[in-house]
DNA sequence: ATTCACGAGATTGTCGACAATCCAATAAGA
DNA sequence: TCTTATTGGATTGTCGACAATCTCGTGAAT
């Protein structure tokens, strides 16, 4: 559950502070405290963490890069907001690369990888049901889920591309306004079943599983979004 | 033909150094100016740009953030090598990725866009006729249509991703081992069926297309890679 | 001959100071 | 009162210098 830090933050000894304090920033942007639109002053952050502005200044340009923040000349950076269609946008994105994934992992996921995500799952049904309602581990946890999967398609861009940038970006607006935080138990049978069909070494089974999964979670954002039009008949 | 520069170099008059030099980066990265692999050394950097190393490093950063360089702490930083099968996995997120791009534009292409488009092709059609077998200009001008049709898809969080780091690197390594300067004249016409399927807003069949489109690229690297197994019947 | 230790040189990382630019509050004018 | 200049303050951009770390060649020991 914890491993997935390990891209993010570190409170392991890196080397450099620019480093550093890039993690640290993403982990304060994914999980809001420095919220969506607020403006990355220099000289304060500089301060809250202690170090000059020339390493601070690299991070931010790193984040940049990732696109987790938006810079303009002379005038400062901001934490990337993203509209509510950029954020079905993505999901999008995630229907397509997941759903290939999953195809892959079909292919390419060891036994026991398998079987430790299998392990993975039955935990998340315990917290599930101990804290009932308010899913708070699930909301990582699925995230975790997913990660695995990616990881576990063995290929390394796509792996890259899902588990970084993408990755902050789902997280970070799942803080905000915490989405799906119903029907987790729905979302964790679903995650069963995609198991199953990769276990089965079905591919084909797996992406349409998938691309449901995160199609349902799409659906289920632009609703809340736009409660007027519900077409979703089918 | 030229409006794809500006997100990368930048004639044009960048308010900071770290922005004009990370752009000029970019340009001497795709077309090999700075092979992968190669160690990029501040101190011989900065004298070639003529800045000092505060921007210079910034716009290192903001290049490690886009994947484009590795870094390594208190060692430096080096031009990103792809292994080829990293290469053949790029081009299996394009087929995923450009196929959904095809599907939205054929929605949400102006009828505008696909005039200019298929303007755009004619001319390809006559540069290739004029220089035949080295189809220069089509390197770029293939690259030039993926482009502009996931525009045209107007998935802002797509675009970013396809006309980014990823557009990157095939750029690169295009220059690099020059993939597909055959068969310019077979592609030609691949687009402009792609196209025909936009244009009659068929997303279905444009989806297609595409995905056999860079999956034939794709078999053509995978088989200047390994000769060897040449399983592709069907 | 091979391995290991060491030190000189070079490179990367960090800092503080200065210059350029922007922003907002104030003041002047219509 | 509203609009437009202006100016002081703050923030961003750039630089050169110093500290920390690595690299590689030299030489000693097994």
């Amino acid at each position: 559950m914890a491993e997935i830090i390990e891209l993010t933050d570190s409170t392991t000894e890196v080397r450099t502070l620019a480093d550093r304090v890039s993690g640290q920033l993403i982990t304060a942007i994914v999980r809001g405290d420095i919220p969506p639109g607020q403006k990355i002053s220099e000289p304060e952050l500089a301060r809250t963490y202690g170090i000059s502005r020339g390493p601070l200044r690299e991070a931010i340009r790193q984040l940049e890069g990732l696109r987790l923040v938006v810079r303009i000349p002379h005038v400062g950076a901001r934490v990337v907001s993203l509209t509510p269609e950029e954020l079905v946008e993505i999901y999008r994105i995630r229907e397509a690369l997941e759903g290939m994934a999953c195809r892959l992992a079909a292919d390419n996921m060891s036994t026991d990888e398998i079987n430790s995500l299998r392990e993975l799952l039955y935990q998340h049904e315990k917290n599930i049901q101990e804290i009932d309602g308010r899913a708070y581990f699930q909301k990582e946890g699925d995230l975790d889920f997913h990660y695995r999967i990616v990881q576990s398609s063995k290929n390394t861009k796509l792996f890259e591309l899902l588990g970084g940038e993408l990755y902050h970006l789902v997280r970070m607006y799942r803080y905000q306004f915490s989405v799906s935080k119903s029907r987790p138990q729905r979302a964790l049978k679903e995650h069963h079943r995609i198991l199953d069909a990769i276990e089965e070494r079905d591919g084909e089974l797996a992406e349409l599983l998938m691309r449901r999964h995160i199609g349902r979670a799409r659906r289920n954002i632009e609703e809340r979004l736009n409660p007027a039009n519900k077409e979703e008949r089918e």
